[in-house]
DNA sequence: ATAAAAATTGACATCGTTGTCATAAATATT
DNA sequence: AATATTTATGACAACGATGTCAATTTTTAT
């Protein structure tokens, strides 16, 4: 910074003035400087910056998902939002309901240094966690159900998207479908059985617990519930996945039981991720603009730290939008 | 520093050279020092030791890759890496053709004032770049191909296994392969296709440059190459794909074209990732550790950062597995 | 023309560590 | 016992930025 100050003929003072934005500096010396700067190639010491200022530049994206999908489009998401900034984002992957949760993720925002926190599902509901961070005096964001408690956050209309795709399902004829939870701790879980029983109540089709089954979001939980939910007594036509990577769980069952998709029974899925478009049969499946909401996420947290309360909205709802392919097909007779 | 200095009743140095495990400290002062440490609960400050010392304690990986499987097993090795040491991972996106691409990564590598960076294919086949970034005086690490001009990488077996896999292929009879090719700009894509060859010419097979493909890792590029390999005169009864994204898009084009697998046709992938296992068929693969390769990678990184050039080798080569699964069978008489 | 207010700039201290170097204490050598 | 060597420790400067506050210049008001 000296080499720049004194190339431009001004104190250092100045120039940090400059780099900074900072109001008080005549439009003229600050056209020297920048010049200067750029001639130079000086970058400012982050260091340096943060060591005086407090600022680490730093943002952390907490995530405990199994699935890998999801995960890499929050991941490009919030890289977007970072990368037209001066802020980094560093991730930290932890476990949900391990006991060393909490000093595992304090360890971590202390130790690095971090000015700003993401919370992805199923961290962003865990209260104690949150109370946790929340004594660093750090913002947090949230991916997550929209909650009038928090300042920042995403989400997206979990309830309304499951509430069509079923209406969707129910209008091709099905009214025997089996429902496949999300992981238990996530909220969205709920919110994707909400919109899915909203939709049957509204058909006045009577909910049956015998094919409504807890699974975890995985694969595997998919594959295993499938066997059950095909084999009651009175089976299912359809089968609600909560998310993609179930649905191709319940297809591989269905292949290994030369049980045909869509003819003899469909399956829908969630978050419209890679595998529901690479997989045979295509999955009709919900598309949830991930990568887009935590871009907002990262950005909201960003406009916070640095300040902004004034701007756009912290917050905000993504609508989500019903993708049709081949798993999902009119009720055999 | 200060407070845990005069309640251990030493210098601030002494505390520093404590935290640091500098060896000239006497066993009993050591003790005091950590227990003041730890009630406490005193953490360094992370720009203050970046300030001084010229250490940020935050390595990049930089990535420009179509393909999110991949993508995040790398993450996770090296996430794995540092979560044992006092680093940071960052990420970086960017585009290997883009004309800005060393401007991108210099100033991100600078802003960021990274201590070192991984490179993952093809980024790490890029000489520009590397030979950029080398002005910069901080080590690299690769995931890539072998090479003793480098000093920190980590690789994985291509040749082999791709060899070995076309033996498998060979093994059940089939002598018509066709070989759809990875991204040209990587150094993968040449080792797998060698490999191949290798085989072919082990057994006499001829090779058949009608049926060879240069594909891209994505699926729409084997979904593509899918229509041309199976559309030529002579058709093959296998489908040689260089990973798993370009399998699963032949097998979308065999669906929609009633071609049954492995019936009909074989297809093999390489990579082993997640799709592999959840499609149907799921696909014979090569199991690539990617994510041990990448937590070596910045493991030795860190290592090399750290002055540990004695470690126990900066370098290492992972061995690949053959995955059999449903995709490939005898060939159809 | 002068005073008051506002805008612009700079000198210097400061953030919390580690590097340098001097010094004190402990140990080894003669 | 005296000296040389090694080990352990601390005082203070330094890293490269920004914060504070005072000084200077420019603008506005009288």
């Amino acid at each position: 910074i000296k080499d720049v100050a004194s190339d431009a003929g001004v104190s250092i003072k100045t120039v940090s003035r400059v780099i900074n934005n900072e109001p008080a500096v005549a439009k003229n010396t600050k056209a020297i400087v920048l010049k200067s700067i750029k001639k130079l190639k000086f970058t400012p010491n982050k260091d340096a910056q943060g060591l005086r200022s407090k600022r680490s530049f730093l943002i952390g994206l907490l995530y405990d998902n199994p699935n890998k999908y999801y995960l890499s489009d929050v991941q490009s998401g919030s890289l977007k939002a970072c990368s037209n900034t001066n802020y980094n984002l560093v991730l930290q992957e932890c476990k949900n309901n391990s006991s060393t949760l909490i000093k595992t993720v304090m360890d971590f925002i202390k130790a690095a240094d971090l000015n700003g926190i993401i919370l992805t599902p199923p961290l962003c509901d865990n209260q104690n966690l949150i109370k946790a961070i929340s004594t660093l005096n750090i913002p947090i964001s949230f991916i997550a159900a929209p909650n009038d408690s928090y300042e920042v956050w995403a989400s997206a209309t979990d309830s309304n998207a499951a509430f069509q795709i079923t209406e969707k399902i129910i209008s091709m004829g099905h009214t025997k479908i089996a429902f496949i939870k999300g992981h238990k701790d996530h909220s969205a879980s709920k919110a994707r059985y909400n919109g899915f029983c909203r939709s049957l109540q509204n058909h006045n089709i009577p909910l049956d617990k015998n094919i409504i089954f807890q699974g975890n979001f995985s694969f595997e939980s998919g594959y295993n519930l499938a066997a059950k939910a095909l084999n009651v007594k009175n089976k299912p036509t359809a089968i609600f996945c909560s998310n993609d990577s179930m649905a191709a769980g319940v297809i591989k069952y269905c292949y290994q039981h030369k049980i045909n998709i869509p003819d003899q029974l469909s399956v829908t899925g969630f978050d419209d991720s890679m595998i529901a478009h690479e997989i045979w049969p295509s999955i009709t499946t919900v598309r949830q603009p991930v990568e887009k909401m935590s871009q907002h996420a990262a950005a909201a947290l960003i406009e916070k730290i640095s300040g902004n309360t004034s701007a756009k909205g912290l917050t905000k709802t993504f609508k989500s939008e019903i993708v049709l392919r081949e798993s999902l097909g009119p009720v055999p007779k």
